[in-house]
DNA sequence: GTCTATACCTGGATAGAC
DNA sequence: GTCTATCCAGGTATAGAC
């Protein structure tokens, strides 16, 4: 197998575990088990587990940037390119009500285990405050687009963490529902729905 | 050192650092550091690390039950109690800032590591929603009352984890004050700003 | 490039002296 | 009740044959 293939599929692999199980409950052992390798084998395309993460992290960088990129270029107006963020909600409910979020859980392990790669994982998290930000700003609001995008962002969390603990579907879509009012609201300058 | 005092302080420590670091990742060496006894010493007192962990997640629910009891107990009309509770995340911001809500963060870790304890940590969720539905049906929400409790504990949450990963302490209050603010127009009965 | 074998450490857990 | 000594499983990481 080619070198390039390999090391692409270990992150690929990794990246699927550290979502499900997390980065340090993940071991070679687990990773070298769904894909058939030797634990040894790892050391060659990796000096450290440490270098896999920043691999992973770069790998869903890259991913979200590609996502953000698309939904951006698509059809609709700034509004629908945030409707495609809320409904990322309804598209991974099943994963997210099994492992919650995998953004958030990420960069909440990193912060509690104080890792280095927490500034890293971050990245994910201003990806998409300063996608949705620039929407916000694109539909006229200037001055407060950054506190939008916090909000959303945060009220996205919020759902996942809960939908992760409750593994309730109706909740998640009045959530969005609900999301996507509030955004309907910003666009008619509706102050008093914030 | 008695028997019940020794118990209690291991459940205390293990608390805290079940908080700071999560729960796998806190060894018996990191607890008895902090505490000054032995690694042995634990199993007289738990037969497994699991039995730390239930013991731990007894003593928050118990805390948890006076909180919101006494906050029930106060002055203030249920309103009122409901704003006490949004200003926990003013209160221990510090502590979620470095480590995410304890709740959320412990309901997470035992999800993706599929640990049986995690029907017992969902009970502080359980909690809180139960609480907060009772709030709401006192102000008139009869039917909506457990959707409203959902709602605001899911942006909670959500503030929460982004104040983890940004550590932004206007991002908090400026959530607060808007959930204090979306709380009004409920009592208002205000369709709008949902 | 990939493997096996292995070093080394730290984890939870046990046994038995005090 | 608390300690020290120890066991064993599992983790990351290395060495070296193929």
């Amino acid at each position: 197998m080619s070198d390039a293939t390999t090391r692409q599929k270990i992150v690929e692999a990794a990246d699927r575990l550290f979502y499900e199980q997390g980065f340090e409950p993940t071991s070679f052992a687990d990773i070298a088990a769904i894909m058939n390798i030797s634990r040894g084998n790892f050391y060659y395309h990796f000096k450290t587990k440490d270098e896999i993460l920043y691999a992973v992290i770069d790998l869903r960088l890259s991913n979200t940037r590609k996502m953000l990129g698309d939904w951006e270029a698509g059809d609709g107006d700034p509004a629908d390119h945030i409707r495609s963020f809320v409904h990322i909600l309804i598209m991974n409910r099943a994963k997210i009500m099994l492992y919650g979020c995998p953004v958030g859980t990420l960069c909440n392990e990193l912060a509690r285990l104080d890792h280095a790669a927490r500034v890293e994982a971050n990245k994910l998290f201003v990806l998409f405050r300063d996608w949705l930000a620039r929407q916000f700003a694109a539909l006229g609001h200037d001055a407060d687009a950054d506190a939008l995008a916090m909000h959303l962002l945060a009220r996205s969390q919020g759902v996942a963490s809960l939908a992760n603990a409750f593994r309730d579907e109706d909740f998640v879509r009045r959530e969005v529902e609900g999301m996507c009012e509030w955004l309907d609201a910003q666009r008619r300058g509706d102050v008093s729905a914030r």
